[in-house]
DNA sequence: TAACAATAAATCGTGCGCGATATAAGTAGG
DNA sequence: CCTACTTATATCGCGCACGATTTATTGTTA
């Protein structure tokens, strides 16, 4: 290996896309007891911050596409929690909206997954102020990396 | 929206899985050019670090399972990137090693790659301490979360 | 208002990730 | 030395992500 810059061990990237991954698995338990994967649990928080939405503004809350969003609500549909229909004023669009279903999970998530993360994660040297810096650079790095 | 812990802004799972999903894009016109994807990269930095691992070996530098990086070498292999063949002495193991043109990589690499990133970054107001920074507290996590 | 460009969503194909299971080879205990 | 257990890898199924394309609807402009 000659290259120090191309060392796993230099990387941001490999770090993020890691970090990432084991977070995202350490929801998993709770969010399978919910019958629900992670991206459907982002596609709940933004719903559950503001009903009947058009999929492109979930698509952009989360800065996702369209053909990554559009099979999730679709899957998400046939699960119960969210109904899809045109919109009236502009057909072209599907708006998005909560069954009473989706609407009961925010309760479920609220009393089973902060609990839950928090106790994976005490084990964690991080304080407090730790993850408000680390929230402070991923939102940098994202800042510079939207479109 | 009742719970200020379940909204999107004050996850600290979402920005790392949408950090991780940008830095990924960014870094993928360089890939692209050399024909291959991020996680067949993270492979060949494995391999550039040291030639000639089994599987297992190279699943757990990268901390991840061996029914995802099993297809990926079989992908890479078909790309002639690498090779595979039976361990001799634990024929139980496939030990990977690089083929030339996959040891011509790293100089390709090395040419476009840190140089792309740094100008897709320039933007980014984080300095080199917060980098090294936001590079700790992922460790931190990626600690804790591991098995 | 007819033609054309822009937009919203859906569809298709490929490559991950990962839980679950299978297969083959090595190891250990009686 | 035979059976049971462990380990290394592979296979299968499903749900993302995302580039590329398609379809339906809206808007724009001559």
């Amino acid at each position: 290996m000659a290259h120090a810059e191309l060392q796993l061990d230099n990387q941001i990237c490999f770090r993020l896309y890691t970090a990432a991954r084991l977070v995202t698995q350490a929801y998993t338990p709770m969010l399978t007891e919910l019958g629900i994967t992670y991206p459907q649990y982002l596609v709940l928080m933004v719903l559950w911050e503001k009903d009947n939405q058009p999929v492109n503004d979930i698509a952009h809350r989360l800065l996702l596409e369209t053909n990554t969003v559009t099979p999730l609500l679709q899957r998400m549909e046939k699960l119960g929690i969210v109904n899809r229909k045109k919109g009236e004023q502009d057909k072209r669009q599907q708006i998005v909206s909560l069954t009473k279903k989706g609407k009961e999970m925010e309760e479920l998530a609220y009393a089973k997954i902060p609990a839950g993360m928090g106790e994976q994660l005490s084990a964690c040297p991080l304080k407090l102020e730790d993850y408000f810096h680390l929230a402070q650079e991923l939102d940098s790095i994202i800042k510079t990396l939207k479109k």
